[in-house]
DNA sequence: CGTCTTTGACCCGCGC
DNA sequence: GCGCGGGTCAAAGACG
């Protein structure tokens, strides 16, 4: 009975997907111009305001995790955390220069969580690993598994502080979060088919959740398959000691 | 059997 | 022009 998707309606579904997107990333934007001045708390330079930020997000059409739903997947997968619930602050935009940032490229300095895992409600895929001079931890490299999007990220733990990590995210992410594939679901029935079709393992992996917050509780770290990612990163989190 | 990680090699940009 | 360092590729192995 699948096969009434044929051709024709993939392609609809695609682009009916990818404006979804794009609304969801206008959506995103504002987002985070109204939470801008929380976050802008921990930021040294109160000259960053909401507006500004939003602009920029918008005029990159970012599609990324936000940062707010970085911040908020990692902090909430790193929940269990009990030393104040996974704290992480945004060093990012100094982290490299205003070059790196200029670039759709941010770092965000975050606290490890119990497993040594954190997750941004996106699925990565490592395709390399780098020790980097001056540096005693080596540098893990993760690209986007969806082969539309162009997304990537580096972690490196801190050398300052081994319960931190440095995660530097470059790229746009041209889909939804998975997170969001199950909000999507509610509004759009045939945009879930497309993601089922899509991703089979990735649905299946997640529980059928009703809200957006207990979504962000499970940000789909805990869990399941996910275990794979999680030994990814805990390779990483336990270092390359012998 | 398919997918993902690991890891050495290669490529490219940058500084000297 | 050369060397170094960072980023990516791709084959092989591991795992579910």
């Amino acid at each position: 009975m699948e096969d009434v998707l044929d051709e024709s309606e993939m392609n609809w579904l695609e682009s009916l997907e990818e404006e979804l997107i794009m609304q969801e990333v206008i959506n995103d934007a504002q987002q985070v111009s109204r939470m801008a001045p929380r976050l802008t708390a921990t930021e040294p330079e109160p000259e960053v305001r909401s507006e500004e930020l939003a602009n920029m997000l918008v005029s990159k059409v970012y599609s990324g995790p936000t940062i707010v739903d970085i911040e908020s997947a990692l902090s909430l997968s790193c929940s269990s955390d009990k030393h104040g619930g996974g704290r992480h602050f945004r060093d990012g935009l100094t982290e490299k220069g205003s070059s790196a940032y200029k670039m759709d490229k941010y770092t965000l300095r975050i606290k490890t969580c119990v497993n040594g895992v954190a997750d941004d409600g996106y699925k990565w895929r490592k395709y390399g690993q780098k020790l980097i001079k001056n540096s005693p931890n080596p540098r893990s490299y993760y690209r986007c598994t969806n082969p539309r999007c162009n997304a990537k990220k580096q972690v490196e733990r801190s050398t300052e502080d081994p319960g931190m990590v440095i995660v530097t995210y470059e790229g746009l992410h041209l889909h939804y979060t998975y997170s969001h594939f199950l909000l999507s679901q509610k509004y759009d029935k045939h945009a879930a088919t497309l993601n089922a079709a899509k991703k089979p393992k990735l649905q299946a992996e997640l529980p059928a959740q009703e809200s957006e917050e207990q979504q962000h509780k499970q940000p789909l770290a805990q869990g399941q398959k996910k275990q794979r990612t999680a030994t990814t990163e805990e390779n990483f989190e336990s270092g390359r000691e012998p």
